[in-house]
DNA sequence: GTAAAAGTGGGGAAAAGTGGGGTAAAATCT
DNA sequence: AGATTTTACCCCACTTTTCCCCACTTTTAC
C-alpha cells in the first residue's frame, strides 16, 4: 500500500529518486505509465500485469478502446531503480505530466503517482473551486 | 475505545507525544490521516484497513473518485511510536491542520483527533456563534 | 514525600536526497 | 565502415533529513 505524499526534483539527467517508503514494495524496479489526469503512475510489477490484463481484454472491435490500448501501452515504461533509488523519465512520459523541475510524488493505494508541483498546485486549487463549499460561498456574495 | 482530551506540543523536529492513555489501543504504530474540519484522525490499523479497503475498490474512471482516492491515501501516513511514544507528524498534514506548536488531542471513540490548538479554540467560538441563543444576546447590542 | 511514569528537548549517527564526473554503449553523420 | 556525438549507467561526494538514544522536567500514583 502506497501513503504519503513527497517532494522531490528531477536532475539535468531525468532522473528522480523514489521516496524510499516506497522502494521496498517495488524491489528494484517498476512499472511507469502516462496516468488519468495529467500525471504519471508507478505500479509494482504485480499490479501493472493486472491493469495491463485487463486493458488488453476491451474490445479491439471499439476504436476508443483501440486508440487507448495504443496510448496505454506506448506510454508504459520499464524503469529499473539505479544505485541510489532513481528512476529515469523518458521525454514522452514528461511531457505529458508537464515535468521539468519541481515535483509531487503522492501514494494513491495500488499505485503512486508523479505529478509536477506546479500541475499538481493547478490541479488542487481547482479542486477547492469545485468544492460546494466555497462554490456555495461564492453564490452567496456574487452578483 | 478512545476517550478524553489532553494538551501537548509538537516540537521542532516535529514529534508529538501520543497521550499515554491511548498508546495500549494503537500498539506502537497507527495511521494518522486527514479528518474532517481541519484537524487530524489517528486510526488503528485495523479500522483503518477496513475503510482502505473500501475506498481502493472504487473505480478509476471516475474523475471524482480519483481525486477522493489521491487526497485519502496521500494524506495518510503509517506511523511508529518511537522510544518516547511519539510520532511525527508529514508536513502535508501539518499544513491541512494548521498546526504549529500547540495541540489538543482528544479521543473520539474509534478514533484519536488532533487539533491545533488555535484551529480548535476558533473551531468551538464558531459553534457558539452558530448557537441561536448567543446570537441572541448578540443582537441586543446590535451587533 | 518519594518513586515511577509521562512529557519534552536535543545530540549524533545513519539514511535519504541531490548533483556531477567518467566510461561504455548507442545513435548519427560523413 | 569509421569517426563523432549523444545517451545511458555506474560510481562517488556532498547536503539535508530522519531516527535512535539519552537526559531533564513535569505530572501522577502511592
Amino acid at each position: 500500500m502506497f501513503l504519503g505524499t513527497y517532494t522531490n526534483k528531477i536532475d539535468d539527467k531525468n532522473r528522480m529518486a523514489v521516496p524510499a517508503k516506497f522502494r521496498d514494495q517495488l524491489g528494484g524496479k517498476c512499472m511507469l505509465t502516462k496516468g488519468f489526469d495529467e500525471c504519471l503512475y508507478i505500479y509494482t510489477m504485480e499490479d501493472f500485469e493486472v491493469m495491463a490484463a485487463k486493458i488488453a481484454a476491451l474490445p479491439q472491435s471499439d476504436a476508443d478502446f483501440r486508440e487507448f490500448i495504443r496510448d496505454f501501452f506506448g506510454n508504459s515504461e520499464l524503469c529499473e531503480l539505479d544505485g541510489q533509488g532513481r528512476i529515469k523519465i523518458p521525454q514522452n512520459l514528461r511531457e505529458y505530466a508537464h515535468i521539468t523541475k519541481d515535483l509531487v510524488t503522492t501514494g494513491a493505494m495500488n499505485k503512486v503517482e508523479i505529478w509536477s508541483a506546479e500541475t499538481k498546485a493547478d490541479f488542487d486549487l481547482a479542486k477547492k473551486m469545485k468544492d460546494s463549499r466555497f462554490t456555495d460561498k461564492l453564490r452567496e456574495f456574487s452578483i
